[in-house]
DNA sequence: CTGAAAGCGCTTACAG
DNA sequence: CTGAAAGCGCTTACAG
């Protein structure tokens, strides 16, 4: 190649990096040379002598869940607008499994990390944090609060759900929560307790039970709920994926929605959208989300500290998204200040 | 490190590598020193030095299709379980999108390919084969039928589905379509027609529209094909996300699925096996598609040759999924020698 | 069994 | 502006 454009190989360097430094003709013949030649430099050898590789690890909970599709596939798209690829991983929410791959994409010199398997308490993302490696976690945090992240308001949305329920009139408002150790889960069961507490509700703590974000859990916690003498008239769900399982609780126990029982989830995911289900839920912008992550991991990277010194806390706000499950669309909307959308195609 | 072990950086490689010929004292300082200094080989060096970088790259048309997000899962989970890392790409389904990742996946030097958006005639992945490059297609392949792919019978799993129509007693059968150039639209058709001409129905063109594999479009192929006067009583959807915009296209005209119009989609999708949906629908294995790509194009890597002369053409069996939107499920079983479930809670 | 040395293909001071 | 050379951190014949 070099030899081709007659010139060194620290010149087809500086010419295919576009440095400064050339002389036009010859900038000319090597471009030339290459594209004869469809020469393509070694991305490794470039890695190994820049000491950076370009590419990015995204560590995910779960990809079947839609709201990690969703997620994953902003920051693929953001990443690679940047010119940067991700190595993708999957946790299934184990601590270790992610410990693992932390460790796995550090070997495999990644120049940053994206983390949305984040524990409260996460030895594995505590040490990154203090070591000072460039990562920003998404849609979950650290108990700490060290470290970046951008999330949703989790209380808020709990809150404006809970208060929303309060306004069409329910008095015992379940909630099937998420796993304790998650920020998202934790942060929504605060929320939940606030509005009803500001409310001046006396907290029942019967009318919270454990779902773990899991359909099949879920299912058990809603049926508990919906059994008892005094089972609520609304259930805020940790989640939307909790929430189609308090939906099949409730049909098994032959309760109709919204009618019997109102419902609410969280994340608005391809499937509260759908006619047939119409979940009112509280929506993130996931697009957002992602790439914001991305967008703040690479200055991150450009610039380390500044970020070590002013970590970055972003928090997105959420939307409370109105369709049948909850009830109100049968009664005047005025007295709601919150967007309304009814399932469809889309 | 080679320091501190008393040995050369030739004999911690070794030792490191399980390379046989170490004494076994020697052995033990080196593991001793790499504990105590908490050092990890360099992989990028490695790369550079063995010319192989254990990175594979994973190209999906779209992340958020619950088909491709599973698929993606499966085969991250496969890669991670045999030490390699999968680098991801989303295409949209845009051929100059994929042609672009394609090369930029091959810049990294990824060690193979797995290709989920191939188009029936595809320069970028035609050329990929011709050179040899280890790539395994999944869940689409050229029409040409060159290189390695793992695919679902999908001219079976459509003459299947029609049959189970034909079966119920429907005569006006309709097929909305995806985009001609994926072989997965394509069999479908194919299977569809075929069905249809064994039981000597006249073919009406007028019945095969096309949706793109799009909701928006193909809720308005849906709304064409149900306002014609003679319109169809069974449809068949090229996929669940067709299947769902035909079954709004159904409830905007006031049809009811399945007394009125009788609905069968492919893929079986979560969405799918919601109650609240109950779509019957072909269903694939794809965490076996996954695993199975994944462990092809790892062959394939190691052998390259074998690949070329006896590339692997895995073909899956499809599985009749019936639930309530074909209307099957009140009318007697005994005649229908195809699995049954419902929806519910899993 | 072991180490010195070459080589993987780049980038980047350094000297001219 | 340009090139020779060192260096990135490994692996792997090669010689001993």
């Amino acid at each position: 190649m070099a030899r081709r454009a007659g010139v060194s190989v620290a010149t087809v360097s500086r010419v295919l990096n576009d440095a400064p430094g050339v002389r036009t003709d010859r900038r000319r013949a090597v471009r030339r040379a290459a594209r004869e030649l469809g020469f393509v430099p070694h991305a490794i050898a470039r890695s190994l002598a820049r000491g950076r590789t370009g590419t990015l690890g995204l560590i995910v909970a779960d990809l079947t869940n839609p709201f990690y599709a969703e997620t994953a596939k902003a920051i693929v798209d953001a990443a690679r607008g940047r010119g940067y690829s991700v190595i993708l991983c999957n946790t299934d929410n184990l601590p270790r499994l992610q410990a693992e791959q932390i460790e796995w994409l550090r070997r495999q010199r990644v120049d940053g990390l994206l983390l949305g398997s984040v524990h409260l308490r996460d030895p594995a993302v505590e040490r990154l944090v203090n070591e000072g490696f460039p990562c920003v976690m998404f849609n979950r945090r650290l108990a700490s609060g060290q470290g970046n992240w951008v999330v949703l308001d989790n209380v808020r949305g709990a809150e404006e759900a809970t208060s929303h329920f309060l306004a069409l009139g329910h008095r015992r408002i379940g909630f099937v929560a998420g796993p304790a150790d998650f920020s998202t889960a934790a942060e929504r069961l605060e929320g939940y307790r606030r509005a009803l507490a500001r409310a001046g509700a006396e907290p029942d703590p019967r009318l919270v039970r454990q779902g773990h974000f899991r359909s099949d859990l879920a299912y058990q916690a809603a049926l508990d709920l919906l059994r008892a003498d005094d089972r609520p008239t609304a259930i805020l769900a940790g989640n939307d994926v909790t929430a189609l399982a308090v939906l099949d609780a409730a049909a098994d126990l032959g309760l109709r929605v919204p009618e019997d029982l109102a419902l609410c989830g969280f994340d608005d995911t391809s499937l509260s959208r759908r006619r047939e289900i119409a979940l009112t839920t509280v929506a993130q912008q996931k697009d957002e989300m992602g790439r914001l992550a991305v967008g703040y991991l690479l200055e991150f990277i450009e610039d380390p500290e500044r970020f070590r010194r002013h970590p970055v806390h972003h928090v997105l706000p959420p939307t409370l998204v109105i369709r049948r499950s909850c009830g109100a669309l049968r009664v005047p909307m005025a007295e709601h200040s919150v967007r309304v959308l009814q399932g469809g195609a889309s």
